[in-house]
DNA sequence: CGCATTATTGACTGGACTCAATATTTGTGG
DNA sequence: CCACAAATATTGAGTCCAGTCAATAATGCG
């Protein structure tokens, strides 16, 4: 129940991702520096006000796996940027079961919807050995009074979140397995990778429950469906480890007749990844 | 392709709710009077602010059933306020099936999530005659340079929007067909009526197909469960009029016995509803 | 009044879930 | 470091919920 970071708490969730390292440096160096600072709350600031940013605001930190950032219900206190690692968003149903809302990887904001109310809504626990920066709210609301590009660069994070969100709903609403882990694999392909069309691996940090929880099915079926890809050649799966060759194959898979009702199809959506692609 | 309001488009879209009328002189008078202000954009300003606010801002309208907002792709410019009625927000995918992203009803706000982007990435069109505030973000947005009020007001909206379109997910990931259509008619009961706890009835003015598809379920589906709600007499169902005698039965179908797969359950979050409750 | 749209109901099918057994990994302690 | 135990994944068999196809009924509109 404690609102600050947590090193290793419940000693679950093991593991450690093929994702770039030697992110210490920018974590600890300036923001102007970071690997993420374009995909951060703090792109749009110029470079002084960088630097007050980089002195009062942002906390930016190592964190163990299964440590969690925050509880449902703890008091609101800070949004968090994953500069790299992964962590698992959930919240317990009224029966205790856990409902994962999403996976935040590098790039993604954790606990932006808890903006406006006093506790936070959902659980964040890392899935690996993550880097993290984290934003006290009060300190950036305080700053973002002078500095109108803060709240507007929120603004816009906000809502580019709620298109993320609705894209989730809407395929969970009109697809059948094979599409939604087909979706699932790129679009943690893409995120995970600088953007490019050719081969893609990487190592999943979560669990085929995980997964399964996330896009409503059962875990036999997101097993099922791994292999059902394997034979098909669309990618190669070891344990949690992930290869695919050519990501474009596995496109196909989003297309019509793979669909399930009465042709709730596929969609482009770009979750707009940030600058530099 | 216009960007404002038109009138009787695609001459599709009947039929008129049971909803409050004589709305229309909130609409005329001032925001403070308004019908929905508190869950409006402008529901935090004082009285100075307000009586600005509403000469240079809002732009109120009455507008018939079946009338575009806007449309996927139009470019950007106005958020909308619902005092009344009720718009079907979707959008289409590459194969141009129809996605239904959800209902906006009185106290919604529409558009919302276009913000920072330049187009809208949904399109939304009356199911009835409605009553809108339209709130042009250009001038909500010098407006709110001097009363941070109003961005603070706009960060609020856009977290529960986000918290909104979560459960919708989390639901469509972890129940089946019973427990989604007695999610949807509770929310939209508790929505339609001033909060309580005793007999609702109102008239739905979209199809079952678009219930249906906002579901994730088959037309099908959806008119069989009502007919089991109705043989065991939690709801009585005349075509589009719906009424829950005890709106407490129904919720008892929000219970793990109606989940679906490895126990996801049900779901308490409230849609806080803003003051007046 | 009759056609078009929408809703209901039935019969059948199928995809995904459940239950269950086995295999693979991971973690722990001797 | 190995062996065992616990957790996680895979695979198989059978069932069921919800989808599809199809016919009928009820409304709404011109």
């Amino acid at each position: 129940m404690q609102n600050s970071v947590d090193l290793q708490p419940s000693g679950k969730y093991p593991r450690l991702a093929a994702v770039d390292s030697n992110i210490s440096v920018a974590v600890q160096s300036s923001c102007g520096d970071c690997y993420q600072h374009s995909r951060c709350l703090a792109c749009q600031l110029d470079n002084m006000e960088l630097m007050q940013f980089n002195r009062d605001v942002k906390k930016p930190r190592r964190v163990n796996s299964g440590s969690h950032l925050f509880r449902m219900s703890d008091p609101f206190k800070s949004i968090f940027t994953v500069l790299s690692g992964c962590i698992k968003v959930y919240r317990l149903d009224t029966e205790g079961q856990e409902q994962i809302v999403g996976f935040r990887m590098p790039g993604d904001l954790v606990g932006i919807d808890a903006i406006g109310t006093a506790a936070y809504s959902t659980s964040a626990v890392t899935l690996e050995p993550s880097f993290l920066c984290e934003i006290p709210y009060a300190k950036f609301k305080q700053s973002s009074l002078e500095h109108p590009a803060l709240q507007h660069e929120l603004v816009v994070q906000l809502s580019k979140v709620v298109r993320a969100e609705r894209m989730h709903g809407l395929n969970l609403a009109g697809t059948g397995a094979e599409y939604r882990l087909a979706r699932f694999l790129i679009d943690t392909a893409t995120q995970l990778s600088v953007c490019h069309s050719g081969p893609h691996s990487f190592t999943l940090s979560m669990s085929r429950g995980d997964i399964a929880n996330y896009l409503g099915l059962a875990m036999e079926t997101v097993s099922r469906t791994f292999t059902q890809f394997r034979d098909k050649g669309l990618i190669s799966v070891r344990r949690k480890y992930i290869s695919i060759p050519d990501i474009g194959l596995l496109e196909n898979i989003l297309t019509k007749e793979f669909s399930m009702p009465e042709g709730h199809g596929a969609s482009v959506f770009q979750h707009t990844i940030a600058a530099n692609c």
